[in-house]
DNA sequence: TATGAATGAGAGTTCATTCAT
DNA sequence: GATGAATGAACTCTCATTCAT
């Protein structure tokens, strides 16, 4: 499936050296993360990269368009980790098993890529971004495209309640993944549980523990209904 | 319990005619709303309140102090709604009595005021907000506050199952609660439930719906563990 | 009859003292004038000034204001001078009477505002100059309607030949008009004539030349038709 | 007569294949005619063409030699068709039919090379172009070169009137005859004749409706004086 | 107390020109 | 000879903040 870039460096940054290009990628990642779109300052980025301030024009056309550019980063990096984490699965594959998989995955990417994680918070919630909605469809259709097939079967075998429609089942999933994340990334956001200060193990029994009260519920099994 | 100011207008805006200072107040909320902080323009509001520039700062030491003390209105209406919401409940008031009228309390907040809860995400996302987490954690820790006990009452009374951790079933609750008004806030967050576009009814179907399916469980009852 | 300004500089410059005032404006139409609309610099002007870049900006919202202000103080100052310069002429005034004093005035008005007249030029042939033609029409529109009606009364009385039709009879009054001031303004499109070096003695008998030659024709009178 | 350059391209530009330097020429020339001497980006040019930015100066010293240079194409283009209107005029031509063939030479020229007159408009007009007066010098000095002799001719044959001094007539032919093509070019200066929107017809009806004017001139035949 | 003119650093962007390859 | 990456000064415009009145 071939993806249109929104972006388009121009010739000449695709022509740089590879280590140059990944320190002003690095650098424009970085400014973007910490700063947000608006606040993002290119005079900041060419003077820790100690490059001239026409040399990132010569790159991209725009400001936007570096945006949109290490944007298209960050979405490489997530198709990336989601089909590497989703490569060994059966066709008949456990949705609990997914899920577990893309939790993880999703903290092992926030481990290795905080700045890429911060960029898409800051896209998710940040004012004027540029083309938001085109850009956080792009990620977030990733889970609905993914989960939402493994729901279906799992309710047509019996092992998912079919008295939940399958957007509850994806919705309560997709809020409970993304918030334990956020709440990884961002301590204020995790409700008290504490995740940034876990160690791994902790942390895979935290993981186990919010699938399995998902799946089971939160009310006692004595009076279900 | 007494809450602190984090800003502090002077003494010029508390003495200002109650008129004059709601207009303000309305005019600063919307510009930091809709801009965010860092972007919001001081010089737009005195142009829409058609104030001299100085005297902003005559009633507030800079921007920053502006900033706190809107969002001071926002924890106030916040903590009067959640009062509101809950000052019918009786001490054993049923934990999920309480998560619902929570969730059609934010959903009238957000109708109402749209303004403030736009304002929430923008703290909550938002960089270089100042003082940012000292803000969410005093609008943060109410429902842990609030769930806290109720939940430690249902696990006591066998309503809740004793099996989750208190801190998970607040965790789940407060994840689905937040991401659900996010959802209906901003359409492209609301993972495929089409919340925006409906109707008050329907809209409470899918409240319930959202609560039986946290209290129940996901799994079919047949194959539970 | 009220003239709708195209321009709108601030109350905060309106109320500068005049003296104040009358700098700025001095300066914007030098550089105006010296550079053209595109090349003008504001960081020039301020420069010169010796006042804040921001400053500019209370005082007008952009460039093309700054310009369209300075322009509309030309066609203040070409309306006040056609009035005076034919503030005298009876209703039945002489068509060649007026044309001399217009060029009378043209060349006082160059004498005087070397600068404006330069800003005129511009105006006339420099590349996207905000709402050229506008204002090329407020200009040019004056000797129209101002050569028009007397060329008509000249020729309803004898005195103009009514075998051209009013619109050339105009025509030539017009370029003969305008190229005489430009090139007494500029020498190399005098044509020759040296307008720059006379003396004003000199100049009224080229003005008077112009004018008999105009009227009377090149041709010899033996053999016209 | 020989004509120096004013301008220098290098070897390497004569060198180049007749194509190839055709396209530059061009291609420089559209940017020079649309945007005037000082807005011109060869930034846009080199873009346009699909060569390289050090290509152009590999060509030409810098800016101002290319400008120069194209001018140079423009002051040929001019001299060239002068000639070749005036190639078959016997030496006692009439000085009218030289107006008039000049006329229809200068409309053709507009028709035919647009850009190259826009070019000549920017030169008369705009500031800060390099060498201007020198540049002017070359092309105006024609016509009175041109139509000296043959007003001096008439003047000796009595075609023409005596009373006019030499340079006046030809500052009369010149005015109109310039004004005239400013007119047909830029409606906005065309004093009302309409001249842009004309049919061929009209227009040769205009141009000897004018050059009759001139010679018979604008005052009725009976109080001529 | 209220005013609003003045400030000046900093933003994104453009461009003619250079020079190592 | 041709290339095109790099430069950096200059541009217009914005803004929070100050302070004399």
């Amino acid at each position: 499936m071939m993806q249109e870039r929104l972006s388009s460096p121009t010739n000449t940054f695709s022509k740089l050296p590879a280590e140059k290009k990944a320190k002003i990628e690095a650098a424009l990642l970085k400014e973007f993360a910490d700063k947000g779109y608006q606040k993002a300052s290119l005079n900041t980025v060419v003077g820790s990269l100690g490059i001239a301030k026409g040399s990132l024009y010569q790159y991209f056309a725009n400001k936007e368009s570096i945006f949109l550019y290490i944007f298209d980063l960050f979405t490489a990096k997530v198709k990336g980790m989601l089909q590497r984490s989703s490569g060994h699965e059966l066709p008949q594959a456990d949705l609990w098993q997914a899920v577990r998989r893309t939790m993880f995955a999703g903290i092992a990417f926030i481990d290795r890529y905080p700045d890429f994680y911060q960029l898409y918070l800051n896209v998710l919630f940040e004012h004027e971004v540029p083309q938001r909605e085109e850009l956080i469809s792009r990620v977030r259709l990733f889970p609905m495209e993914y989960f939402g097939p493994l729901v279906a079967l799992g309710q047509a075998q019996g092992r998912i309640s079919r008295a939940v429609p399958l957007s509850m089942v994806v919705f309560l999933i997709d809020a409970s993944l993304d918030r334990f994340l956020q709440g990884y990334a961002r301590s204020y956001l995790d409700g008290g549980l504490g995740l940034a200060t876990m160690g791994p193990s902790e942390l895979v029994a935290e993981v186990d523990l919010l699938i399995k009260t998902l799946k089971n519920g939160l009310g006692s099994h004595e009076d279900q209904g």
